[in-house]
DNA sequence: GTAGGGTTAG
């Protein structure tokens, strides 16, 4: 017998002990319901169906479309007494998001109709259940579980763990996120990505906890290393995200940071995605968000170009990052043109965010009447982002009476945003209304709201120091202020005009009037002058967007004192260079 | 015993 034979003899052999190989994979499509039909009396006749594995195989590829009473008579052909496993399997097959409803009902059904309920249900019944549910009914069906299953079972269970994690982190639950993680015995790496995606997305989605949940993943990642669990590509977009985030550049372990633009270094980022063999749609995404908040809008739009010409699929966060680009850059009539095409051409439908984009980028270029009418267009509910878009664009251009009606909307939604009330007195201040914008902080004194403190971190020779504004916890603190009186005096004589009274409320979110210049970002850069080598580029992270005084500051002290500065702010990048910045006071 | 979980985006 030759190899051959053998081969195929082998492979006989297998078969013959697994009869439905081809069915075994895990995304196995369902069955169109007249193959199903086949499918089912074949397994009933030959007998398979008494092996309870095989059966489960056969009610995974049932249709979802089929009505809810043939699926439950289907489990109930069985020549085996239903059981949970087999009920689990049945209800996979209907849990995609398209046929949710009929998932519930044969949930209901099988777990909870009858007293006492038919099966009741076991850790395998809800994850399934979890990742088909939008996140409010997931996390009602989360609750549940935990109450059906018991707190304690439900987080033995280290897949329920971490699909429980998953739930919670999709609503935003990241405490309870943590207890759950915590309960889990032996965490895998699924459990520990969950984890870790959840202060991704933390980080990304709440301005306010970003730097604690990039320092919580750095953390968490050090403590997984250390348990000698395997990290893999899921964990690294979490934890390069978040180096990014503190621009941690010489934490050497994740030399990634450096190649990320999220630190800065887009020459590093563009090195990278050169030398990326495979570049997906993700892939073009980071390195075109990259191009954007560095103002590059060409470099991005000729990236697009690129990316459309090797066929690689464009999707949601493509055409945003695109139209972030060209919003960045004031290439205004390239980003309508993309935001016109991507629904037509690419079949993708604009989010909030696309349209909060496309608001952005028409209010900053004064186009405040078409913005306005685009909100009344839009068939999405306009959030926070797009009022306050309008805001600040409406007090630059001196548009009082839209600014207003504006005003009046984002008050009615987020009545207790301390940012709003700030930028409220700053329109005010700017259309020359100081009653107003006086009369808006006391309000906001008044109702007790406290100011989202500004924040700059500034990497030293690989020690991260914070700086809040006017900051003395900071051992050289004495120094540092002695530091920036110098610089002042040095940029006046160099012809700085000092701060106009109309300045002092040019602020965007930091409150200078209690704190003239003592904002974070310039203790750092005289803390940089004073500590890091002559020479090197200064790199601030900061949390808020920068203000018009602090930015003419930082560019008059990369001429005078002959240093680059990047500077991260809350939307952008800013390279400080010969007392010019690349975003060319456009911001 | 069999099956279920992890991929942010301004």
């Amino acid at each position: 017998m030759g190899p051959a034979t053998a081969a195929a003899e082998a492979a006989l052999a297998r078969r013959a002990a697994d009869p439905l190989p081809a069915l075994r994979r895990r995304d196995a499509l369902p069955l169109p319901a007249r193959l199903f039909a086949q499918l089912h009396a074949l397994v009933l006749t030959a007998g398979l169906a008494r092996h309870s594995p095989n059966f489960s195989l056969l009610l995974r590829l049932a249709s979802p479309l089929l009505p809810v009473s043939h699926r439950l008579r289907l489990l109930l052909s069985s020549p085996l007494p239903p059981t949970t496993f087999l009920a689990n399997s049945l209800l996979l097959a209907s849990s995609s998001s398209r046929c949710l409803p009929s998932a519930l009902s044969l949930y209901a059904l099988l777990f909870l109709s009858s007293s006492p309920p038919l099966l009741r249900p076991n850790a395998f019944t809800y994850p399934p259940l979890f990742r088909a549910a939008p996140p409010a009914l997931a996390l009602a069906l989360a609750t549940h579980s935990v109450k059906f299953l018991g707190a304690h079972a439900a987080s033995c269970d280290r897949v329920l763990g971490a699909a429980l994690l998953g739930v919670f982190a999709r609503c935003g639950r990241i405490a309870s996120c943590r207890r759950v993680f915590d309960r889990i015995a032996h965490p895998d790496l699924p459990a520990w990505n969950a984890l870790l995606s959840a202060y991704a997305r933390l980080r990304a989605r709440d301005v306010a906890c970003a730097t604690s949940a990039a320092d919580a993943i750095l953390e968490l990642f050090v403590r997984m290393l250390s348990l000698a669990i395997e990290p893999n590509e899921i964990t690294l977009v979490a934890v390069i995200g978040a180096c990014g985030e503190l621009g941690a550049v010489s934490h050497g372990v994740w030399a990634l940071v450096e190649m990320y633009a999220g630190c800065g270094r887009l020459d590093l980022a563009e090195q990278v995605f050169a030398a990326a063999s495979d570049r997906d749609t993700r892939c073009y995404n980071a390195m075109l968000h990259g191009l954007a908040v560095h103002g590059h809008g060409r470099a991005a739009l000729s990236l697009l170009d690129r990316m459309h010409g090797a066929g690689v699929p464009v999707d949601g966060v493509t055409v945003l990052s695109v139209m972030c680009a060209c919003a960045h850059a004031g290439l205004v009539d390239e980003g309508l043109d993309y935001f016109d095409r991507m629904e037509i051409e690419f079949g993708i439908e604009p989010r909030i965010e696309h349209y909060g984009c496309m608001i952005d980028m028409l209010s900053r270029a004064g186009r405040l009447n078409n913005a306005e009418k685009l909100i009344h267009e839009m068939l999405i509910v306009p959030n926070a982002a797009i009022y306050r878009s309008l805001i600040r664009a409406c007090g630059i251009h001196g548009k009082l009476e839209l600014g207003e009606k504006m005003i009046a909307e984002l008050m009615r939604l987020e009545p207790d945003d301390s940012g709003n009330h700030v930028l409220i007195s700053n329109f005010y201040a700017r259309t020359n209304r100081w009653e107003d914008a006086k009369k808006a902080r006391k309000e906001m004194k008044s109702m007790g709201i406290d100011k989202n403190p500004g924040s700059s971190l500034v990497d030293i020779n690989g020690v991260l120091h914070e700086f809040l504004v006017g900051d003395k916890t900071h051992p050289a603190s004495k120094e540092i202020y002695t530091m920036v009186e110098e610089i002042e005096t040095r940029l006046i004589e160099c012809g700085r005009r000092s701060s106009t009274s109309s300045a002092l409320f040019d602020v965007e979110e930091e409150d200078k009037a209690d704190t003239l210049s003592y904002h974070s970002e310039r203790l750092a850069i005289a803390f940089a002058l004073i500590a890091s080598n002559p020479g090197a580029p200064i790199r601030i992270i900061k949390n808020l967007r920068v203000c018009a005084d602090c930015h003419e500051s930082a560019k008059l002290v990369s001429r005078v004192y002959g240093r680059e500065i990047v500077m991260r702010d809350r939307t952008r990048f800013h390279h400080f260079r010969d007392g010019v910045c690349s975003c060319g006071d456009f911001w």
